[in-house]
DNA sequence: ATCATTGCAAACACTTTGCATACGC
DNA sequence: GCGTATGCAAAGTGTTTGCAATGAT
């Protein structure tokens, strides 16, 4: 896949198999997944894949901000390829994660108290609508 | 500390010395600790104090809503004594942790894409006044 | 041939669990 | 004395690191 070779070549990551791959993967599932999550599904392709390079692949990739860890509900980390600013909610009942693409940028860039804001970060719970319908 | 020992036996939790101690320390420093931060601080005063007391109580009063498990931006769960709606907000560079007394109840108990919000939680990352003042 | 990436295994940090002892009512 | 809380040690997760082998240019 040539846009994901470019992404990585432009940020000086050398564009391996399994690099592109992951990216590719984080790109066409929209789940926030973990890192084993990511392992998992991938390792049925690529059944040679370690989980140390999926570690180290992910660092990489957010370090150049070309995917985002995110620090939500529970204690690990999940990631996703990096979009717009959005906000997140997890459904209590079902366990899934959903983007809203609400922007809220009430306090970017903006002093709060005499501390100057550079992120924000909103993360909302409830009940989704598919568990609502039930 | 009567205060402690009575919020405990409301909420059906044995006040034994360890848990007041801990609920104290909490509604003391609120600096947002890790569970070892509590035990280290503790085990100075209490030589006995195992971690596995602060871990069990820390869960106990959280499931209780006697305190808060904080998800906020690392890999790590902090604590904080349960009070008012608030949002954080974390200094990028001294790592300080500030309570902010913004209430921002925008979603609160309403709907958002047919998701029902139950519980929202802002995290703001940026430059706190005592690092922007140097 | 060189250099970086990969992947195994071991180490690591944080948290939970099992269980015997000790404590409080 | 009974029942629960404590605290040690061990196990369990999620993540990182050391390093030899592999792979790409």
């Amino acid at each position: 896949m040539k846009k994901y070779k470019d992404l990585l070549s432009k940020n000086n990551i050398a564009p391996s198999f399994q690099r592109i791959k992951i990216l590719e993967f984080l790109d066409k599932n929209r789940t926030h997944p973990t890192a084993d999550m990511v392992y998992q599904a991938l390792k049925k392709k690529i059944p040679t894949l370690s989980k140390t390079t999926v570690y180290n692949t992910l660092k990489k990739l957010s370090q150049s901000n070309i995917i985002a860890e995110l620090h939500l509900f529970e204690n690990e980390i999940r990631y996703e390829y990096n979009t717009d600013p959005h906000i997140h909610f997890k459904c209590l009942k079902c366990g899934k994660i959903y983007d809203l693409d609400e922007t809220y940028d009430h306090y970017e860039n903006n002093f709060i108290d005499g501390h100057k804001v550079i992120e924000h970060h909103v993360n909302l719970k409830g009940i989704c609508r598919n568990c609502l319908e039930k």
